[in-house]
DNA sequence: CTGAAAGCGCTAACAC
DNA sequence: GTGTTAGCGCTTTCAG
């Protein structure tokens, strides 16, 4: 720690602390080719007692190699992402590629410009969430001449590669089970977000499958902003207010289904006999729950994981047995809202 | 869209498709110094037909200038960390810095290795959970010459900045209230982790204040992995078996806090009159409970849009009126399970 | 096994 | 207003 100017410490601090070549401090230092036991030492020691450390930016120039991975989402407050996540970094820790997060709070302007300075610094590789991006993001992932996984949903043409589930899909299924299992008076409850095309695919999917099934939505409500889990409470109990023929909700997403789920339990109401409830993700929460909700699992960490691996090995050069579109296919949990 | 080599555009590509000098490209790309709209105009537009993405390595390295600011959290699927990033974005956003994101998993090997690398890109600024860190650690801080602010907790000695509450004095203020309220038989629930020394600090302080009001904590329970939710019912059940004239559970977080809460009215307990409870945060979630959990809030947006103040203002040069020490106050919320 | 030279793509600091 | 010249701190490449 005898760096006590502000100038950061060079290689060429160590090279001359340690009396070997900067050219030989800079191989230790990155385990590359052959270096004698003896002056790796010396190069380690003198490294460690300066407190050196590499300047990146100017090894990614000289050689044009940053292991850095883009990941772009919309939001980490959406406990799903944090979860893709973990499975990004398992999969990426394992190699020597970083992800670098940036968020685009669901608009396609800032994600726009997150994408734009985050390919600046010219990473190996983007996972990005969604399929849905303006031309000029299109373009730019295009052009940037690297592996592009774009994640979560798999209706729609990608850029690249893809990597997740059809939510309209999703919603046609959950729709069927709740045929089946002979609801037919039912509401929708969802996040008011124009922009939430997965959301968007789940709900056309649930209505197109229903009519099908000759059964037409009764209620549905939109909610924005606040704590999904009163949300859930209160679009619930105004709904039920409204139609109380009502026998079963489909909420958009899990949160919200909890909170529909704990006022009807407080109320009284027998569930899932007098009305049933089935929510979308699977997200952990829900084993707390007095009652499980039903919901189907949006395979999370299965999504980050593939498509890590996807970056990990076009990176690595494998471009063989890389399937470069996988549909991951979720299952319905039934929980204790779902009557079978 | 004409590049369609794999070579990435250059600063000179764009010189030569508009036939102005790098260097005025530059400027023009920078919004630096005087250019004339003419040649502005011929800039743009050859830069946006070629779908240039300037190169911030070269940048970085040539201006020593990088606009990244480093934060490093222990985890992102504890919803406090979401919280405090939204914070630190909702200010950096007026300016032109850049949060980046590092998760150390609560490791300090992790936390090292992370930090390591995150310096390695010479950030502007660094912003980093807690006040433990190994001591080379401490040292690379202290070395980096860059602003540091250390974030959550105020119960030690700063490297450099720090913004936070006290977690000792959390958990004495929660233990006074709770003797106040009248409670005497009381158990602890919490987390299993050695290294979240917040949680640690939040315990300290509770047993300190109620010994200092003669009262013993009567049991406690730690746990590790698992829904959070579940885990609260779990261990609130077993406790109670254990020990049936406990009055008082205090939990470490409110999701734990949450599922002890619904296990409790689920099985018809008079909260708070027959047993009281209290967690810690003040999560959005909780106001969706049938009833709403005793807590404390952590101030986790406020941190983090202090800390990314004090990294703002001092990089911007503003040395002045920059308090380096801020303590942020929790306040109790009595909510609906602690008596007054 | 080690070193010297030549850039990587950009910007600071000067000229003009 | 615009262009020129040197690097930024590393790694590549090629000699020894």
């Amino acid at each position: 720690m005898a760096n006590d100017d502000k100038r950061p410490l060079t290689l060429r601090d160590v090279s001359e602390a340690s009396g070997v070549s900067e050219m030989t401090v800079s191989r230790v230092l990155r385990n590359r080719g052959d270096v004698s036991a003896a002056t790796r030492e010396r190069v380690l020691q003198a490294a460690k007692r300066l407190g050196y450390v590499p300047n990146k930016i100017a090894g990614a120039l000289a050689s044009s190699r940053v292991n850095l991975v883009a990941v772009i989402i919309p939001s980490l407050r959406n406990m799903v992402f944090p979860e893709v996540m973990s499975g990004i970094s398992a999969v990426l820790e394992q190699t020597d590629l970083q992800p670098v997060v940036g968020v685009t709070d669901y608009l396609p302007d800032k994600e726009e410009r997150v994408l734009y300075e985050m390919l600046s610094w010219r990473p190996s590789g983007v996972i990005i969430a969604g399929l849905e991006h303006s031309e000029a993001s299109r373009a730019m992932l295009r052009a940037a001449g690297i592996p592009v996984v774009e994640i979560m949903d798999v209706d729609g043409t990608p850029v690249d590669a893809m990597v997740g589930v059809s939510h309209r899909r999703a919603g046609r299924e959950m729709a069927r089970a709740i045929l089946k299992a002979g609801y037919r008076q039912i509401g929708f409850i969802g996040t008011k977000m124009p922009l939430d095309y997965r959301a968007r695919k789940r709900f056309e999917g649930f209505t197109e499958a229903l009519a099908k099934g000759g059964v037409e939505i009764v209620d549905q409500e939109f909610y924005s902003g606040g704590s999904a889990l009163a949300k859930g409470r209160e679009l619930t109990k105004v709904m039920l207010e409204r139609h109380p023929e009502l026998d079963f909700i489909y909420y958009s997403n899990d949160m919200i289904g909890a909170g529909g789920l704990l006022y009807l339990l407080d109320k009284g109401y027998d569930v899932p006999g007098q009305i049933g409830l089935a929510g979308f993700n699977g997200v952990e929460l829900l084993d707390g729950l007095p009652r499980k909700l039903a919901s189907m699992d949006a395979c999370r960490v299965e999504i980050g994981e593939t498509a890590a691996r996807i970056i990990a090995s076009r990176v690595a050069g494998d471009t063989e047995d890389v399937q470069n579109i996988v549909e991951l296919t979720p299952t319905i949990a039934y929980g204790d809202t779902l009557k079978r």
